[in-house]
DNA sequence: CCATATAGTAACCGGTTGGTTACGTTAGTC
DNA sequence: GACTAACGTAACCAACCGGTTACTATATGG
């Protein structure tokens, strides 16, 4: 199903699904490590177990998405992080606040099961 | 099944990952439906194109990461959202939220790219 | 110029995912 | 008791994912 995925013509940025991105824990370890310092590639596999080309795919879809940039010095691959497209989760999941908010709690609850179902709703 | 999936034998929750959980837009999609209210699983399913052990496949996945409740009642089952795990996502975004925030942005970059690359770097 | 370090790419592999159809089970309904 | 509605489950399938090894290309440095 390729759900996200490619080109974009014109703009530049964005095929990858943000949310597909950070699924995987090896990927936000990344991101981690890279919000805190750039990195080359070698210097991201250092911290892992992994072998380098699959840093490299996993570097390659986080570019794809935006939250890393890399450019190139020479050999050396810099990976930057720029992350701004954690926006989008941030504003998704706060939408959702309400549910785990202690003091609204009531309030998710109520939302959620506020327009009441349709057939014989017993209790 | 899976990945993460299984047992937890002392706690009740979290066996599988939320991040993986939300990757998914259909997902996605059904946490926006259930959390404006409580929908038996045909009732999901009416929102969709897919068919209906898709979105069994879907919810049940949901509620194995806690993201939402189901209780039978008579033969219909209704599907409640709990989405306190998105906290969890939450937290971990808000972590970054120095990258995105407009006046912070310098701050973002300044942090981001503090370590200056070393050139040669011999190991 | 040649050796080496950095990194991309290709081919492959097994497991997972997201979907399907077909069927089974159980609760209402007549 | 028989039919139907609401669901779960199993078997299957193609595509994808995350990993590997092997190879290639290019910069750098002696």
């Amino acid at each position: 199903m390729a759900i996200v995925s490619y080109i974009c013509v014109m703009s530049i940025t964005l095929r990858r699904d943000v949310f597909q991105a950070i699924a995987d824990p090896t990927r936000r370890e990344i991101i981690n490590l890279l919000s805190h310092k750039t990195l080359t590639l070698n210097g991201v596999a250092e911290n892992f177990n992994i072998s380098r080309p699959a840093i490299s795919k996993h570097i390659r879809i986080l570019s794809e998405c935006g939250l890393v940039v890399v450019h190139q010095q020479g050999r050396e691959r810099y990976c930057e992080a720029r992350l701004n497209s954690l926006r989008e989760v941030s504003e998704w999941t706060s939408q959702y606040e309400k549910f785990w908010s202690a003091r609204l709690d009531a309030l998710g609850d109520f939302l959620a099961s506020g327009a009441k179902p349709r057939k014989t709703r017993k209790r």
